[in-house]
DNA sequence: GCGTGCCGTCGAAGCGCTTCGACTATGCGC
DNA sequence: GCGCATAGTCGAAGCGCTTCGACGGCACGC
């Protein structure tokens, strides 16, 4: 009752063992008649190669491990879509993917896990710009590749959002619809000091951005909660009233924007213009009006980078892939024309 | 170079390579002395065991599978949670869980990938009423538990969120602030004939609760999105304009009904009460007002799942575990007092 | 006509571990 | 003082597969 073996498949079709495993691997030449009563032997068996067998004869086990931190500022839409890409992508191509959550500095964790060789290779995501993750894996000299990138990435492969255009496709958006004074709510200071790669990069992306437009760069740092959203853009709209458009990473301080836009009696999108950096339709079909977005391909980036360290790990050494994947904009409530900031102070004076 | 094997750390202890074993696992006695010569061992050559070799020969691969169906209605944030609970909780319990996502009906790639025994079980997600994953898995004999249940789950164990005590607590909840008319939109009648049983629960225990509370039940199926929770919303105003409070499962379509009742110039929550059932604290707070939901123990339920399957595998023959996990309700701003209901069609009215 | 090479196949040696049977040394009861 | 259980250890036999070396046969060249 219990599943068959290579050597019972060989028994029924004649052959030896090891033929069987050529006809299956295709490792050394078989020929096509005794090819075929392998493969019918096998099938009327219901044959299933064993998994931790083939791996321990082959060295390779086909298992690759998604390396993920524990809930770093929260994991999203955005996260999830990007790990059952990861997950359908590998099972595609024959690799299972095991999930290994580890908080960022639990290196020693992970040289553990590395080295009970269960895995041939790793997918590292949420990489920050010094990423000790990074430096073990490369020190114990395992194939990986990475959703994200550290500062020094140059012999590396790795895919990640292209953050720089996508500040700099919102900031030309923006600038075609009329406005002129673009401010950016990036996400907190500490993320930022911290070398979170995509807060580091928007906002080098958007200052780059804007002063290519001949504008001047307003940017705020904004911690990830509505009060955070609330209170920065007072103070914001308090130094800069002349702010006519808002960019946000950071989709809580997005709703703090906007209720404390409502409190002022400006309304989105006819006083303020806002547009969401990197955030799902999911999320940001939720509020009211619905906000105009600039939407990572997550499952894509997921595809990805496993489609990448898979070919690393057949290719034996592998030529560099670094790839960087655009925002998708996606038009919705929250962006019109600019409006003319003069007029904003008398709130009922609307177009109704 | 390559790894060191139990071979080396016996050579070094000066023990034979079995009696490391059984000082590694405790499976035989093994004096303290040469214990911790072993250890000692172990730790100058930075052994850790190779996971598939041990798979191999005890033929307990300790990994595990957590089965997922591809986005069904669209994975949020209560499924990620309860995905990385699972991962975090294996890890703990020293197991590794693989994903395995499938298309609910391709079961006979659920039994190619059971049959490489590559994993001593599963864990099944999103589990339908009627569902042939759960047949096949029992069939096999593979050990398994899951997230949610089938119609007939008498023999098997499970957690679940607890919907009709979710439904009951939201009626208790909102009778407690004096609404008499509560409704209830309900996931797609597609989803409910389908048997999604969060779908099916949630409307038995409501009409159960409504009744008990001596009110008559008013539901409605809506699909989940925006536009179909304003049109519903529409047409179940027209038909009972006395309702007073709304319990959603769908929080595409809560969005549809907050625009609609703002278009009839009805606010939130003075005219209109709104509970969103089942919903994450991360959705719930995007919206404006925030809304008060009852908010799933989603890590919680991946604990437990994890929990209960790897419980199964180590006591051998298992005793069944069947939990029922209630939501816990967090009151934001989109709940009040039942209001006047006559007064309602004066908008501006209002009692600011 | 005999070497040369390749095709197709076989048997056997591992991969790194668990586990079984066997063996010695010790402690205990009576 | 003898039998008998038990602690502590060893060696060897696998787990189900891959892979290596070898070997028979057949086609080819000259």
């Amino acid at each position: 009752m219990s599943a068959p073996t290579m050597l019972e498949v060989a028994k029924r079709a004649n052959v030896a063992l090891s033929t069987v495993s050529y006809a299956l691997n295709g490792t050394r030449p078989v020929s096509e008649e005794t090819r075929l009563r392998i493969l019918q032997a096998m099938a009327e068996l219901g044959y299933q190669p064993h998994a931790l067998a083939r791996g321990l004869a082959s060295k390779r086990s086909r298992i690759i491990a998604l390396l993920f931190p524990a809930l770093p500022r929260g994991f999203g839409a955005t996260e999830l879509e990007f790990v059952t890409g990861a997950a359908e992508t590998a099972q595609r191509l024959g690799y299972h993917l095991v999930l290994w959550p580890t908080e960022i500095h639990a290196v020693s964790e992970l040289q553990q896990l590395v080295r009970q060789s269960l895995v041939d290779g790793v997918l590292v995501m949420e990489v920050r710009l010094r990423d000790e993750r990074i430096e073990l894996l490369r020190e114990i000299g395992v194939p990986f590749s990475m959703i994200g990138r550290p500062a020094n990435a140059s012999d590396l492969g790795f895919v990640d959002i292209d953050f720089e255009q996508t500040t700099r496709d919102a900031v030309a958006y923006l600038v075609q619809l009329g406005h002129r004074q673009i401010a950016f709510l990036n996400h907190s200071e500490e993320a930022f000091n911290a070398g979170y790669g995509p807060s580091v990069r928007a906002a080098a992306g958007f200052d780059e951005a804007a002063r290519a437009a001949g504008l001047t760069p307003i940017s705020r740092f904004c911690g990830d909660t509505v009060l955070a959203g609330q209170e920065v853009f007072e103070e914001l709209i308090h130094a800069h009233p002349e702010v006519t458009a808002l960019m946000t990473m950071n989709e809580r301080a997005t709703v703090g924007v906007m209720q404390a836009a409502g409190a002022r009696g400006w309304r989105i999108p006819d006083d303020l213009s806002l547009v969401s950096l990197v955030s799902s339709a999911r999320v940001a079909e939720m509020t009211l009006p619905p906000l105009t977005a600039l939407t990572p391909q997550s499952a894509e980036l997921g595809r990805l980078g496993v489609e990448m360290l898979i070919e690393q790990l057949e290719d034996g050494r592998h030529e560099l892939v670094q790839q960087l994947l655009p925002c998708h904009l996606v038009v919705r409530g929250s962006t019109g024309p600019s409006p003319d900031t003069a007029r904003r102070s008398r709130p009922t004076a609307g177009s109704h």
